[in-house]
DNA sequence: CTGTTAGCGCGTTCAT
DNA sequence: ATGAACGCGCTAACAG
């Protein structure tokens, strides 16, 4: 036709977008019986004849449904977010991978979000994804152990369940959500112990900021674990500093100016184990594990590049991505109380760790 | 629960979801109005009166949006594909860190597809980005050079183009749209002319499959460079394998085996480069760098953790992926030709590259 | 400046 | 088994 006023989509050859009711026409039913054979959810079959007709159709005229006008009428749609902190970090990269293997499997898709640990930039993209009408949310990453925070989050976490989504954490948020954690205070725990029979007494730990629960759960593993062998884990034993591989060197400077007797670190996560070792070796010249023993946290892949190969606690990282999605999905459960997946953990021991000397 | 016939919404307090339309009644304005203050799209602009009541009604319901029914009146959507090989894998998430920062400053939000190199699952993420009418999609990682896959490929990219999205490639697809890659060629050509000057004249090659283009255009790198050095790349000097640290491993022992005089070791990527140190020093027994030289590319975190330190060349990964959005948010060029931007590559000199001996 | 109204593409009763 | 018609929440003419 001569004008099309209206028309604000790029047109297909024959004008128009392919839409249902192209289809239909172009099969010669009505749009509701294209919408049965194509979306079948309607209950009622629809006789072999036409189904063929409009499958042909829709296969002809390259027919591909309107997501979003879809999530209008059916008020559902096919998204999940999966909120970071950081996707360049191989920890919430490997979560990242998990989650969307799980989702590729549902045919869902998954909207990310990086936060960059700018807790405002969490509430925010809650919002975004309220507004997308996500189907549902993963919170990915330690939490805040911000009382404030907390609440906010909790509100928004609210608002979300409240227009029908649904809500998971992977690790602590301290909000009532389900969730899948791995097993922080145990792996600590185990990490210890290994120092603790290879002789060590004498440990200082490398720490992240300790307004993240994951960073507490760990350093309440460590506590747990000294306490139940006699021995209280000292303030001057202790340095807190960036969750990063920088944090980690700046922070193992520190300690062992502090501490220069210490035969064992353990940093509470891999990156910052890296930047241990660089202090150790590169910076104080001491020899790992010969000297001083060192322990890392999360097994991520640089742990074996890295030499001497770390010792460290692994995480099922991956799997935790998956877990997740299956609370989402099993939407039948989530009637009743909140649900918890411990995940657990498993100390792998490399070269990084070694007796204790004298 | 007393009956809802049609209502399929979680309900608010005040049983139904929070509309505009229940925010225009709550201020006691027309919806047209109620819109236009919440969304100025509109043009005309609003009275101070009418607009403060329809912003107060909308903070005091928490009104937000249904980005699913702006999409279908507007016919456009606020989201952007990216569809990456694996984001478990560094090099690419770098490049979605840099999309999600630029996503997030124009109010965008990234819907991630991980096709784990599957050709297959490149064309189904296309579909799916189509039905979800993203507004963009860019594709990311290096492209196969299959023909064949090529051809669909540009099928379904033509298809999307035809449904109103932009299409921006990162890294070289083999097809006609606005890209923006790293000068991969260059790259190459500067690691051998590195150890070149370090008088190297026995270089091998660890390659990844021929099959990606980034692996094509690197090796044409290196046997420019060689070529203009008056050598050619002989076929015993390179070997090919998994685009990975395990391939780069048994591609070294392979090469290795094959030329045990080579004095230097070109990794086409670092990955593969770490692989290739571990083959070299634990399996091997050859020291790096005073045995054997080896040269990576793209500068990974994991390039600085190695010991010794990788020399490699440096690929400005989050700023390509900043790029690619850039292709895509510029809507007013993309009549014409096709945009190209390539970016510059680095050598980073590190440890891991010496004279060669004798 | 403000209100009315007609779609956007689709799912879903409700008749037939 | 099939079709007609309404509504999902919102934008964008168009009319006042």
């Amino acid at each position: 036709m001569a004008s099309t006023p209206r028309a604000r989509k790029a047109p297909d050859r024959s004008g128009r977008a392919v839409t249902l009711q192209r289809v239909a026409d172009h099969a010669g039913v009505s749009i509701a019986t294209a919408s049965r054979v194509l979306h079948g959810g309607g209950g009622r079959a629809v006789g072999e004849e036409l189904r063929g007709r409009v499958l042909a159709a829709a296969a002809e005229l390259n027919y591909i449904p309107n997501a979003p006008a879809q999530a209008l009428a059916r008020a559902r749609t096919s998204v999940v977010g999966l909120i970071v902190h950081d996707v360049g970090d191989p920890y919430f990269a490997a979560i990242a991978t998990g989650v969307m293997k799980a989702a590729r499997e549902h045919d869902l898709m998954v909207m990310l979000a990086a936060t960059f640990r700018d807790p405002q930039l969490e509430l925010e993209y809650l919002r975004r994804l309220r507004n997308q009408r996500a189907r549902a949310v993963l919170l990915a990453g330690s939490g805040f152990a911000d009382p404030a925070f907390v609440g906010s989050l909790a509100e928004s976490l609210g608002r979300f369940v409240a227009d029908g989504g649904q809500v998971a954490c992977i690790g602590d948020h301290g909000v009532e959500a389900d969730t899948v954690a791995p097993d922080n205070r145990g792996g600590a725990e185990a990490a210890i112990g290994h120092l603790w029979e290879l002789g060590h007494r004498r440990i200082g730990v490398v720490a992240g900021p300790s307004g993240l629960t994951t960073v507490r759960h760990r350093l309440e593993g460590v506590r747990r674990a000294l306490e139940r062998r006699g021995q209280v884990l000292g303030a001057d034993c202790t340095v807190e500093a960036d969750f990063t591989r920088e944090g980690g060197r700046a922070a193992t400077l520190e300690l062992l100016a502090r501490r220069p007797d210490l035969t064992a670190v353990f940093a509470l996560n891999d990156g910052m184990a890296v930047g241990a070792l660089t202090a150790l070796r590169d910076d104080l010249g001491r020899s790992v594990p010969d000297e001083v023993s060192l322990v890392g946290f999360d097994d991520l892949p640089c742990a074996l590049d890295v030499r001497p190969a770390l010792t460290t606690v692994r995480l099922p990282l991956e799997k935790t991505g998956v877990r997740a999605m299956d609370l989402i999905l099993d939407e039948g459960a989530d009637r009743g109380s909140r649900r918890i997946v411990e995940l657990e953990v498993e100390l792998v021991v490399r070269d990084s760790t070694g007796l204790a000397r004298g």
